[in-house]
DNA sequence: AGAATACGCAACCGACTGGTTGCATAATGC
DNA sequence: GCATTATGCAACCAGTCGGTTGCGTATTCT
């Protein structure tokens, strides 16, 4: 991305809560699993073969959209949407984050539970 | 877990957008980030430097217990939390399988978009 | 030009969320 | 025994969410 814009933009930090909360519902995430193949999809090639509205539909787009997860550009009437891999990179990396800390101080914790019989 | 428990319960498949959900605000991800750090937290303590009552600390963390990503277990008056990374370690799968899939189809559209002048 | 397609905008709705306050109860400390 | 600490439960509230319907508009097709 970067590599392709000349207007480098210093790639601000985005806040995760927003990315986990956008994929955080199984329509949006059924959304990004079908965008996720690379393909470019219009509005209403999304809704078919979903009970919902187009509307319906539209509104989960704009979520995954401010998300950053996904990209929207407009081919004469249409609206394609391209899936954008950047935020759940970020997403993966800060989960990959948190379970690094665990994991250093796991043993700390180990036994623990068990040694002071916990319920 | 699994090598504690006899009645090895079968590691039942869960869904994915209900531990995004929880991963999707501040306050549970500030939450999340203490306790990773491998120490066992009462409600209070969790609650001491937070801005927040003590009632809303305790939903935000019955939250992260349902999905499974905190546990809690009561020593005498107090109920303590713990980590679970489980959750986590799938949840970054996930992203990682969706990122993969991207990653195999980039190029077939990579310069799609610059070819089409799509704006 | 006229019909069909693809979409945006706005209003509306019930349900859920994040947060609070108030009160009751169990466990500890003195 | 009594005060303190730690928590649970329930009610309440404003705001957001997921979803719908209705309508207007731009683009494409014939």
């Amino acid at each position: 991305m970067s590599r392709r814009t000349p207007s480098a933009r210093p790639a601000r930090r985005r806040a995760h809560a927003p990315v986990f909360a956008a994929l955080g519902d199984r329509t949006r995430l059924a959304l990004v699993a079908k965008l996720s193949e690379g393909e470019l999809y219009s509005i209403s090639q999304l809704t078919q073969g979903s009970r919902l509205t187009r509307q319906a539909i539209t509104k989960h787009l704009r979520v995954l959209e401010h998300a950053g997860i996904v990209r929207c550009m407009h081919r004469g009437r249409e609206s394609l949407f391209a899936f954008n891999p950047e935020p759940l990179y970020e997403a993966k990396s800060y989960l990959e984050s948190v379970s690094e800390q665990w994991d250093q101080s796991l043993a700390r914790l180990r036994g623990f539970v068990e040694e002071r019989r916990l319920t």
